[in-house]
Order: structure tokens, then sequence, then C-alpha cells
RNA sequence: GCGCCUGUAGCUCAGCAGGAUAGAGCAACGGACUUCUAAUCCGUAGGUCGCAAGUUCGAAUCUUGCCAGGCGCGCCA
């Protein structure tokens, strides 16, 4: 990466001021070098001499013109370096430097923007972790956008990616769906029936039902035990949320059950170990966790007087049993609604020796859904919320996944029902699909035309002068640097907004600057520019799940 | 009352480990299709970065206090 290497130099330029006696190394590893906003600016800008002179009391632009000379010697890189402002040393890299990208491009080809640097971390992703009570909603659509792009970055990024989602299909919650559906059915056969007071209202309750009636007539009718009704909408529903994750390309690479860390007394242990260390403790006929020796202001309760759990002993435990299967990271991507848990489950893991900071809790900001303006309030239980497939119906995978991935998790987020259909049509989706639908066309145009590309080495990319070029290749530049960082800090959106402007620098190229001329020299240059442009686009959009289409 | 998140153009949002003149899309207005796809482009207009102090050479960005909205604060999950 050049920003890379123009850090090297400057590091190199300060270790060799300090040898000179022309500043003390008190400065070391506090300057930095940016891109400045404006062009006139530089491609880089580094604030070293204004952080030397004011731990050194010298003064910021003498300091500046000293670290401008080191710089004229290595003009390999620098064309020009310029003194600025309060004392700015704003650096120009040589066009051919900017120029080599593409090389690199493509001889990694669809490999662009990947890299190593998660050196093979085993990073487990949990998401949507909904359990089987109703369709997906809205909001687990955003949640299971947000973390599949995410683990589709940290693969890309050299980690060894698992997604898995956690359920629990035997706790109360459930017991009232088969209770409502068991009512359902009833319903259906004409006979009396009572609905549950919290009972589940939705539409595909009733669709649930008439499937038992038609496989098992009314046989079930005096059926004391709530469990076949229960068991038939579990696995009803959980294979229609798998259907809807399919719609929008999300698999997961397992689904862990809670039920599995009772069986293998994985919860018990954990009560145990947090006694044995003094952590746990008997009180009002309830199990306490000591929290307050973690920071908190209260301690909190982890098994009831009734003997029951409550839901953080299993979320302590499932923490722990996945650090045991080996992972070295784990990522949760949670609602906001779940922001109260995080610490509870932090201090199980650090009471239980791992460290907390192996842990990174994704925390996005609820959907607020209106219709014309108008608030929708959402409920399962009530079914007043909007399904994921619903959106889909609408507007496509690929529109549901840009939206939701246009936004940092922290906003919340606000998605318009009554202009969903007309977003479709204007959505900046299209505006990055376009860019590249367009790049592939010429890609064909120029078959058709007979114009192949030539190696690259025979290639004359000095050809590619004009400002809009050496804007775009430094955007290609960038980009590993950018997966890079949108992976190690769990923000896929950087993606998107960088698709956005490269699309909008390469559309206003394209209406300005033919690609295929009557020069054939230009033509070459831009050709290869085109395919380097293609293929990042290509990567790009991939790399957070959306499709590239070469055909609009 | 306490904790976390948010407040930037009419709307939806970027930018925030301090940096030079605060950005984009949509909406509005005016232009560009004998030319590689007009799902595009060019131009105009639009701002006390919630408010107020503080830190410093310099603050949308850091600190504190207010104001507004969201989510939590259970022997519910």
């Amino acid at each position: 990466m050049i920003k890379t290497r123009v850090k090297e130099l400057l590091d190199t330029c300060f270790a060799q001021g300090v040898a000179k006696g022309l500043w003390s190394g008190a400065g070391a590893g506090a300057y930095g070098v940016e891109v400045p906003k404006h062009e006139a600016h530089g491609d880089f800008s580094t604030n070293m001499a204004m952080v030397i002179a004011g731990l050194d009391k010298l003064k910021p632009r003498e300091v500046a013109a000293r670290l401008q000379e080191m710089l004229a010697a290595e003009p390999a890189l620098v064309m020009k370096a310029e003194v600025a402002g309060p004392g700015f040393v704003n650096l120009f890299i040589r066009d051919e430097v900017w120029q080599a990208v593409l090389t690199t491009i493509c001889d990694q080809q669809e490999r662009y923007g990947l890299s190593s640097v998660g050196n093979g971390r085993r990073v487990l992703v949990e998401f949507v972790s909904a359990n089987p009570t109703g369709p997906l909603s809205v909001g687990h659509g955003r949640q299971a956008i947000l973390g599949d792009a995410i683990a589709r970055l940290l693969a890309a990024t050299g980690h060894e990616v698992t997604r898995e989602y956690y359920y629990n299909d035997a706790g109360r919650q459930m017991r009232v769906l088969g209770e409502s559906t068991r009512a359902r059915y009833l319903e259906l056969l004409g006979l009396p029936f009572q609905f549950p007071e919290d009972g589940y209202q939705g539409e595909y309750i009733r669709e649930i039902a008439a499937e038992l009636v038609a496989e098992a007539g009314d046989s079930l009718k005096a059926c004391a035990d709530v469990t076949p009704f229960k068991e038939k909408a579990d696995k009803v529903i959980f294979a229609n949320i798998v259907a809807t994750l399919e719609r929008l390309a999300i698999h997961f690479d397992s689904y862990y059950n809670e039920h599995t860390l009772y069986e293998n007394g994985l919860v018990d242990d954990v009560v145990a170990s947090l006694r044995a260390k003094g952590l746990a403790y008997d009180q009002d006929g309830a199990v306490w966790f000591k929290t307050t020796d973690f920071g908190m202001d209260q301690d909190r309760v982890i098994i009831k007087s009734t003997g029951e759990p409550t839901y953080r002993l299993p979320d302590i435990a499932y923490h722990r049993e996945k650090f045991r299967r080996g992972f070295d990271w784990l990522v949760d991507i949670f609602g906001s609604d779940h922001i109260g848990t995080v610490p509870d489950v932090l201090a199980g893991v650090s009471a239980l020796g791992y460290d907390p900071s192996r842990v990174s809790v994704v925390i996005h900001q609820f959907v607020t859904l209106t219709r014309d303006g108008k608030l929708v309030k959402m409920s399962t239980r009530k079914a007043t919320f909007v399904t994921v497939d619903e959106l889909l119906d609408e507007v496509g995978p690929d529109v549901v996944r840009f939206f939701f991935l246009t936004r940092k998790a922290d906003s919340q987020l606000e998605f318009d029902l009554a202009l969903a259909a007309r977003e479709s049509q204007e959505n900046p989706v299209f505006y990055v699909q376009y860019a590249n639908a367009r790049l592939a066309s010429i890609d064909r145009q120029a078959a058709a035309k007979g114009v192949a590309r030539q190696p690259l080495a025979q290639v004359a990319l000095a050809r590619l002068s004009q400002p809009a070029e050496r804007t775009m290749l430094k955007s290609l530049a960038a980009f590993p640097g950018l997966v890079e960082g949108a992976a190690l800090d769990l923000e896929p959106h950087r993606i998107i907004f960088f698709l956005i402007d490269l699309a909008g620098q390469f559309h206003s190229y394209y209406n300005q600057h033919k690609v295929l001329s009557d020069d054939p020299e230009l033509t070459q240059a831009r050709l290869w520019l085109a395919e380097g442009l293609r293929l990042v686009f290509s990567n790009g959009l991939q790399l957070v799940g959306l499709s590239a289409p070469e055909n609009m």
C-alpha cells in the first residue's frame, strides 16, 4: 500500500532528523499521515513538523522546511513536497506510482482488496439468533445483512470465519407458540378453543394449524400435550427463516441450540466454576453472580428460586463454549435491546478466565418503520411487524442489502414502506452496479471492434494523465487499506460509501472521456484503467454480498 | 434517576484515534442523448455541524453541563 510506503519514508526522515540533532526523538509515533481533503494539498499530508515543534519548542515551519529537504532526496516516490499552512508538509506522489497500481490489480484479479491480516485467526460471528416464533422482521433483516457482510469482510481479510445462529426452542415463548397453534387448530376444526392471553396473533399460525389439519385431521383434538403443536410450529417457522435468509444469500455454518448447553452439563459447570472462585453465592433461594466484582452496580441472579436459570447463565456458558471450541475472536451482532446483557456476558467471560477483549459486540440500533411518514410499531406477538419476505417481494435482495448497509450500525435506520418501491428505482445500489455494467460493456465493445488488451508491461500507462484518471487510480490504490479497516473495525458501511464515491468518479469520467478512441496507445492505457475499475467494483460489491451485474 | 447510542443541508446519511475552505444521494431549479448503456452527466441553490462553556496553534471530531429522540436498567429473553 502506498500510504504505508509514505509512512515508512516519514519514519526514516524522522530518524534521520534525530541522528542529525535537528530534533529530539520525543515525537516518535505521535505524528501521522493523512489524505488531505483538497487535491491542492497533495496526495498525502503530515503534521510531523507541528508535532515536533510543539514538543521541542521549535518553529513549525522551520522544522517543516528541514523535512521537506529530506523528502527531496526520495524522487522515486515523492515528486514534490511543500510546506503549507501552520506547518503541514504536503507530499505529491509521482504519477508512475499511482499508475503502477494497475499492475497490482491485474496480477491479483478477483483477489485484489483481499488480504491476510487476519492471519488465520479463528473468529465466530454470531448473528440473527432469533428464536423460531415467527418470520424474520425487518429488524432481524438488518442484523442478518450486517452480520453477513461483517463475516464476508473478515473472511476476505484472512480470518477463518464461522457463522453461527444461536437459538432456544425450549422456553416459555415456544410454549406460548405451541398453545397459539393448538388454539388455531381447534378453531379450524370448529371446536371450542381458548387463545392464550399473550399468544401469537400472526396469520402464519393459522397456516401452520391448517397444515396440521391436513396432515393429522382431528387426531390431535384431545391432545393434552402441547408438544406436537410446538414442534410443528418450530419446524415450519425455522424452515421459513432459513428460506428467507436464503433469499438474501445468507448461509450459516452452524445452528447452535441453547438446549445443547444443558444436555452437556455446561450450564451447571459454569455455576460450579463461579462458586469455586467465590463469584457465586446463594441468597433468598436464588443463586447470584457477583457482578459487583466486575464494576457493576449490583449482583445478578443466575438461577431463580424456582431452580430455573435466568437467560444470562446460558449466555455465559455459550460464550465460554465458543472459546473452548477454539475460537480466538468472538463477534456478536446484537440489537440495541440486548445492550444490557453485554456487561453480564463480558463479566462472565472474565470470571471464567477468558479475555473479554476477545469479544466484540456490534450493537445495531433499531429500524424504525414508517408508512407514509407514520410510525409503524413492531411486535412479533401482535403481528404488526413487516417481514423481510414482504420487503423482498417489493424491492429485491440487492436493494434491501444495500439500503441496510448504507448506514453505520450505530445509526437508527428509518425505512418508509410507502417510499420503498420508489426508492427501488432510485436506489444508489443501481448507481454502483451501473458503473460495473458500463465497464463490462466497454469490454464487450472493445472485443466487438477487435481491440484486445495488450500485455500490461507494454502499455504506456503514462498516458493516464487526466486529473480524473489520477484521482481514480488513487482510489483504486486505497481500496485494500479500506477493506482491511472496514473488516477489523467491523464497519461494512465504509465499503458502500467507497463504492458510491468511486462510481461517481467513473460516471463523470465516462461522460467526458472515451476509453475506445482513435489513439491506440491511449486506448490501451484506458482499457487497463477500465479493467482495474471493473475489478474493484466487482470485488467491492461481492465483498459485502451484492451482485455485480454485467448488464443492466 | 442511572447506563449505552444518536442529533451535520428541506429529507436520508457519510465525515469524528483533532487539522487547512464541512461532503454525498434524494428532493428543487436550469442544461446535455447522430459518439463505449441518459439507471448517466454538467450547472445553480441549499449549513449557527442540537445548545453553551472548556482544552489548544487549530474542535463537527476531545472534556463537562444542558436540550431532544431511541434502547436498556427483572428471580422476562
